[in-house]
RNA sequence: CGGGAUGUGGCGCAAUUGGUAGCGCAUCUGCUUUGGGAGCAGAGGGUUGCUGGUUCGAGUCCAGUCAUCCCGACCA
């Protein structure tokens, strides 16, 4: 890898691949993820699944291709898949009695099982996730935000009635928020889409909503009441206590490989990626710094003997041992893949009994850190980094907040700093469309609170108070 | 899917009016090096994305195709 990093504004596709995260496939739109970037989806998934399941959902998996005809079922959910599924028309080199769509959702064969299974009240809640591959053929692809291919996690639920469904929706909305605040440092805007942001089919979708360092938004993670069109659709009755049949009122709610497109847009730098400690693959490197092969030995032993400490304490540390490069390079690729805590150690500080760390985050060079007391000392560090990173974050957020009252604001704002602001708004849809066209912005999600003007728009009298932006 | 750009050793790039492909980094060998991307000397590596066409001759011109990037419309 032959890359100056110094001041480099870094885009998303540069850093995935430089930081070797992943590389384009053959495919259009299809990236292969690779070893350092995979873990990092390990992580996340090792920490959600448990959350997910401490919510009472228990992981299933379900078929990769879906009979067309289930597809069509729900009018609003064809009309937004459709433009963007795979479908198999040919099989065992003969053309197919019915085409099979790869799984862009699995909402409808899901339900579909789920109308066989939910027979009474007494079933009901009744819960499913998946982690799974879909399939979406976007018109434009960007590496983790938006590929063809992507991995995900889709839970299911089913419930008696909206009460309970939309407490589902939006306990499944606080567990993304907790993970993402927790786990990735990043702080997220969390509400309710507009109607024309909603997903196809779903009665409310709530999001999170991530501002990344570039001024753009992402949307990292979602969560749907979806009423009971799919239901109807799907015939998903049950018997009620007064023996009555009932629709099911469902809920789905996702995250993606997307999450760490949000990683790395959220917290990186001109050096290359930060990753917060809880989700670095390696939180720690060991650099061992030696002039000639006696220093060599001694050093790369107390190397090995630092990484056996920090490795009882949980802590994931390599040493990065490889003569063929220089201490400087390592330096650099390491910051340039985002590890928490880097620790050096030459001949000067055995004899003197200590290390030197330097910090990811705060790119700060902590000299002579005693060798005593070491682990304990890189234990706090790390949770201080992951501390400290998800401040940065809040504050980022919180710093690039506007409000604004007219068109001519909102484009401003947006051209100069970009970030969310916070408007007043009708709540029609040709103000969206407006606001699309002249700003290339959109409504993100509602604010918790009333509107207090008219809408910055449209001027008509605000029916909402929203956060705004331009996305991903 | 529309507009623009690009595609040349592993990576980044060059090659004038068409004349048979060159540089830097990386790689290999040797010696010296190693606390912020090491130095010197030598060596290897290419059907120029792919397919076809024009031409005595194509990296260069033409057509098609695939991929990537930027801008739009579509989206987690």
């Amino acid at each position: 890898m032959n890359i100056k990093i110094e001041d480099k504004d870094f885009d998303l596709s540069d850093l995935a691949i430089k930081a070797d995260l992943a590389d384009y496939s053959p495919v259009r739109g299809c990236m292969v993820i690779k070893h350092y970037g995979y873990a990092i989806w390990e992580l996340i998934q090792s920490f959600l699944d448990k959350e997910i399941k401490r919510a009472g959902h228990k992981n299933a998996y379900f078929p990769l291709f879906i009979p067309e005809s289930f597809l069509k079922k729900e009018a609003e959910h064809v009309e937004g898949f459709s433009p963007e599924c795979a479908v198999v028309t040919h099989a065992g080199g003969e053309k197919l009695e019915e085409p099979l769509v790869v799984r862009p959702t699995s909402e409808t064969i899901i339900y579909y099982m789920f109308s066989k299974w939910i027979k009474s009240w007494r079933d009901l809640p009744y819960s499913i996730n998946q982690w799974a591959n879909v399939v979406r053929w976007e018109k434009r692809t960007r590496l983790f935000l938006r590929t063809t291919e992507f991995l995900w996690q889709e839970g299911h639920t089913a419930h008696v009635d909206e009460e309970d469904a939309q407490a589902m929706a939006k306990k499944m909305l606080e567990i993304y928020n907790k993970f993402m605040k927790e786990v990735l440092a990043l702080a997220p805007i969390v509400g309710e889409k507009s109607a024309s942001e909603r997903f196809a089919g779903a009665a409310d979708t709530y999001s999170l909503e991530v501002l990344l360092r570039d001024g753009k938004i992402l949307q990292a993670g979602t969560s749907h009441y979806l009423g009971t069109a799919f239901s109807k659709a799907f015939e998903i009755y049950y018997q009620n206590k007064n023996n009555e049949l009932a629709l099911a009122h469902l809920t789905s709610w996702g995250v993606s490989t997307r999450l760490i497109g949000a990683l790395i847009m959220g917290h990186k730098d001109e050096r290359g990626l930060i990753l917060p400690p809880k989700i670095a693959p390696i939180q720690v490197i060991i650099i061992p710094i030696y002039k000639n092969p006696e220093d060599q030995e001694l050093i790369i032993s107390e190397c090995k003997q630092i990484k056996q400490e920090l490795e009882e304490l949980e802590i994931r540390t390599e040493i990065d041992a490889d003569d063929q490069k220089t201490a400087g390079y390592k330096f650099n690729e390491w910051e340039l893949k985002g590890v928490p805590i880097r620790i050096q150690i030459g001949k000067r500080d055995i004899e003197n009994n200590v290390v030197e760390i330097v910090r990811r985050d705060k790119k700060e060079k902590l000299r002579d850190i005693s060798r005593q007391g070491l682990t304990e000392r890189i234990q706090a560090l790390l949770n201080e980094i992951q501390e400290f990173l998800f401040q940065r974050n809040l504050s980022w957020r919180e710093e690039n907040i506007y409000t604004a009252d007219s068109l001519e604001e909102i484009n401003k704002i947006l051209n100069d700093k970009g970030g969310f602001i916070k408007i007043n708004w009708s709540g029609d849809y040709e103000d969206e469309i407006k606001l699309k066209e002249i700003c290339k912005a959109t409504v993100r999600v509602k604010a918790l609170e009333e509107p207090n003007n008219k809408c910055a728009i449209s001027g008509k009298d605000a029916k909402y108070k929203v956060y705004i932006g331009r996305a991903y």
